[in-house]
DNA sequence: TCCTTTAGATGATGATTGTCATCTATTAAG
DNA sequence: CTTAATAGATGACAATCATCATCTAAAGGA
């Protein structure tokens, strides 16, 4: 109906992504349409195209959105000490993590659906891979460049193994090897220099 | 038009999972309709409910015909020597592997589908990764249980991130560390004992 | 051979989807 | 104050989808 101010424009561009990154790591791309991301976001269909040209664009954006978000988190918490990343893998192994995929990282539920998407959406997850990896590798002295790929890829692999096996016996069996071998790994690499 | 004999009748059905089988791993479960499916057959769509209840139902059996598909064939070459383990390892973290989803583990394309899914598909995935973990600890006997599932977890998170990264440096690089890194892992393992 | 059963084809169903044209009331610019 | 620009609402569009009712001709049992 009214018109909003260019101020709450921008503010609701951003509760549209906000909207937009959590539903979709809750159901995701394909099965978020346009209109439930809109009244999450509080409007009605109808305004989208005043703020993003597709819904590939805003799938860009939100998958941008939730990796900032995640990896400020980490950079807020993080003063450079091996303890800080351990507690980011910690979380990430977590069950909280496991059972919450709309506020976590965003490849274990977009990985697959990304693969297959578009160029933009590729480099959009690169340019997060990158970013993950290299704050990982700061805040892990002990650890090799190749090191961390082999950490990261492990932490992903988990949390998309324990996710889609049900809450059986399975996954309490896959996150506890797997949060003992990557605290054992990144204490003795951390132990030597 | 025609009916067709019981015996192929059989042979529809499994031509049906088949394809559904590979369409699914290509494009995955809700971007597969059941039209695309059954043209990709060799049939129309309208006599597929003469053999599945429902969409769902296909999809469990594709689910674990996809695991059978590459279980069997790791069953075929597996004489219990930790060569073949790691052959079925390096074929896992393969280029064609990678750029092959429609023929190679249902894992890390379905995964995150399966993850939001039914019970019933969760279970079938459960199955396949129990009997997958425990040939890949009979073919590496100086592996415990725990570094099994561990290694299983860096499999499918490398080729999770490998396939969504896109075809560019940080691929290679994600690749060459995981495969350096599980094979020194095996091969130490299985030089202790 | 006769007759019941059924594999698969045809076509329609209602639901959902991304996208856009249109309208309206307000904002920002002059 | 006047006027052009536009944020968001309403409603419609063509496409796509899973599912089912109906039809057919052949298969299997008698």
């Amino acid at each position: 109906m009214a018109r909003k101010s260019n101020a709450e424009k921008a503010a609701s561009r951003e509760n549209i992504v906000a909207a937009a990154a959590r539903l979709i790591r809750q159901s995701g791309i394909d099965e978020t349409s346009v209109a439930a991301i809109m009244q999450a976001a509080g409007m009605t269909h109808g305004g989208f195209y005043r703020h993003f040209e597709s819904k590939d664009d805003l799938v860009t954006a939100a998958v941008t959105e939730s990796f900032k978000a995640g990896l400020d988190e980490f950079s807020e918490h993080h003063d450079g000490t091996p303890d800080e990343a351990e507690a980011y893998i910690a979380q990430y192994l977590s069950d909280d993590h496991v059972e919450q995929p709309d506020i976590g990282c965003p490849i274990p539920l977009l990985g697959a659906e990304i693969a297959r998407g578009t160029d933009t959406w590729q480099r959009a997850l690169a340019d997060g891979v990158a970013t993950a990896t290299r704050k990982l590798g700061e805040g892990l002295p002990g650890l090799s460049r190749a090191d961390v790929l082999t950490l990261f890829s492990t932490l992903v692999g988990t949390v998309v193994l324990s996710r889609a096996v049900g809450d059986g016996a399975l996954r309490a069996e896959l996150l506890a090897a797997n949060r003992e071998h990557v605290a054992k790994a990144v204490s003795a690499a951390n132990r030597k220099p």
